[in-house]
DNA sequence: CTAACCTGGGAAAGAGTTTTCCGGGGGATC
DNA sequence: GATCCCCCGGAAAACTCTTTCCCAGGTTAG
């Protein structure tokens, strides 16, 4: 045992040349250095197994390989998705992810930023819905403007009005798509699952959806709209809320699809068949959640994507001007959980 | 803009203390130091918003903070249940995860290992299959001994066999109680889903499910076991393969639940009714898939924990003796994907 | 022929912590 | 009142790398 550590310094005196030059060697930095010393570096560095000490880089360069990425959970599919995009993203370019899970608290946030910061990361990837609540939302701007003071880089996905780069699903226009197809469909009266009141995904969501009925000259009566958690548990407990108050409609959306699997789970458990009773539509396209049956009727996002190109924003070299907004459109797919209800003639 | 770092020298210097001071203080050391210049570094630093340089001192006491987690695709569910179980752990310790994808490439897993290496990562958590193949495993025993020799802890989870700590489902005895509980069922003739040849996981089910059939003297033909991915389009796939080819089966074993999904998805569109024409079981029992119908008859494993286990066996003082194995038993969930085949009376 | 220039390589100064080693001062003991 | 300790604070080395500055030697231009 024992720290065996093969130094620069020993890979240069075994290639007899000065510290300098091995480090211009091994990094090809600007400086050149002839064909025979460079080669003599390069098979010294093989043979004793040279590996750069990573900190030791860090300290000099005053800035790491590493790229933060943060979801809230990376249980939940539709953060696991996108944390398959920003991985693939990452070590393409040879750098280093650290995963930081919120499990929505800002506390924790903050401590994972920090950590960040400590490490002086070169970016970091921000998932997730933001919350409305306002001290936090400062707080949080705080800390990203701190951590570009320091020089790094921070994308978004889905927290649009932040003071980086981001990507984010229109979840307006998905949600209205998908509210007019329903309508073509034959639905005139929806419940909605709309999730917490306050992350700015789920509100964007129902307000999409709200607004083409009214386009449509429909009513979303009050007591149709259900909160609740943003997780197949809070879909559950909704729908069961939903059902103890009784509703009458022939279509529920729920605005995620994690939610929409709970709802269903519900439904199946209540006896209320999908989509012959009711219909269900959700959001996303969750990969995972492909093989429900009755499939869902959804609006898919390239989820993975998304997250390969906000690692990508954060990634590319330093561009001018303000943060950039990526838009990405989803694309509504009428599945199985839905069908015209039982009274619609045509 | 620019740097404003805040370094330990201006603390000392604000505290009016030496720097060596303000470092006992900082973190704690064994060294004793009055309460009261104690209080003024801490006012200082606070004041100051100091924020230790990760590289410095991970570069001064050659150990950082950070903890690798090596999985095969994070989209996967079974990987991110793991996943979940550990980072929960590193980050109750204050630790940081970083997370390595290596999509089942040897090279990719040398990469991350050395990236690791590089960093004086504390700990790295290994999940998933071990390959038999030969030479690669040699070069991972190697990777695992060099990271180890650097004072790093290894942990794995579902790789026995290396010389680490590790956390193991008992697949042999869970396969061989599934199978029990089918036979019981009353089913007589079964296919295998297999997943590859090559990885331990999949041969420990396949094994354990096939002694269980030889012990109740039931036969296992041939035909009846294919081989393919351990995704859900390999038991896709898999299933296709095994329809063509025409099968007697009552029942169909998959060897995870991943692939289970999609050998449902394979026998709906062929019309096959599960479980009234053919039973269905798999492996696991992920959260993400509990909500799939009928719901799948499985093993369950209790991932996330098994994900906490292992991060805490890594995390743990260094023990004497040598590598540790934590066993755990699955628990047969007998749902609504198999019952007694048609033929059956009794 | 000399001055300016260029090229490649070495010495050394950081980067920010931790930690060891010393020394000084104060308290306790006799 | 002196001696021995102990306790606490400070100076300095160490950790490994990057990068700037400088110098030697050779080349080109005037």
């Amino acid at each position: 045992m024992g720290s065996s550590y093969v130094t620069l310094e020993q890979v240069a005196q075994h290639a007899g040349v000065s510290l300098a030059t091995a480090s211009r060697v091994i990094n090809g930095s600007t400086r050149q250095v002839s064909q025979r010393l460079r080669d003599k570096v390069n098979a010294s560095a093989e043979e004793l197994g040279y590996l750069a000490n990573a900190s030791a880089q860090t300290l000099a360069r005053n800035s790491s390989s590493l790229v933060g990425l943060l979801v809230h959970d990376i249980a939940d599919p539709y953060f696991s998705s996108i944390a398959r995009g920003v991985t693939r993203q990452t070590e393409e370019q040879g750098l280093v992810t650290v995963l930081g899970t919120t499990h929505r608290s800002a506390q924790k946030e903050s401590t994972i930023l920090a950590a960040l910061r400590a490490h002086r990361a070169r970016a970091v990837v921000l998932v997730g819905s933001r919350s409305t609540d306002e001290d936090n939302n400062a707080r949080l701007v705080r800390e990203i403007e701190a951590f570009q003071e320091q020089g790094g880089r921070v994308a978004c996905v889905s927290q649009p009005g932040l003071p980086a780069d981001t990507v984010s699903p229109d979840n307006q226009t998905g949600a209205s798509e998908l509210a007019r197809h329903l309508i073509a469909q034959g639905h005139r009266r929806f419940a909605i699952l709309a999730g917490p009141t306050n992350l700015s995904t789920a509100r964007e969501r129902l307000d999409g959806f709200h607004s083409a009925l009214s386009t449509a000259g429909l009513e979303l009566e009050h007591h149709n709209i259900v909160h609740g958690d943003f997780t197949r548990d809070g879909g559950y407990e909704s729908t069961q809320r939903l059902m103890r108050l009784g509703t009458d409609a022939t279509c529920l959306f729920a605005v995620n699809d994690v939610m929409a699997t709970g709802a269903m789970a519900a439904l199946r458990e209540a006896g209320i068949r999908v989509p012959e009773e009711l219909s269900v539509a959700g959001f996303d396209d969750i990969p995972t959640l492909r093989d429900l049956t009755p499939a869902l009727t959804t609006v898919r996002l390239p989820l993975e994507r998304m997250g390969e190109r906000a690692a990508l924003m954060a990634l590319e070299a330093d561009h001018e001007g303000g943060p950039r907004t990526v838009n990405v459109q989803g694309e509504v797919l009428m599945r199985e959980s839905t069908r015209p209800p039982a009274d619609h003639t045509g």
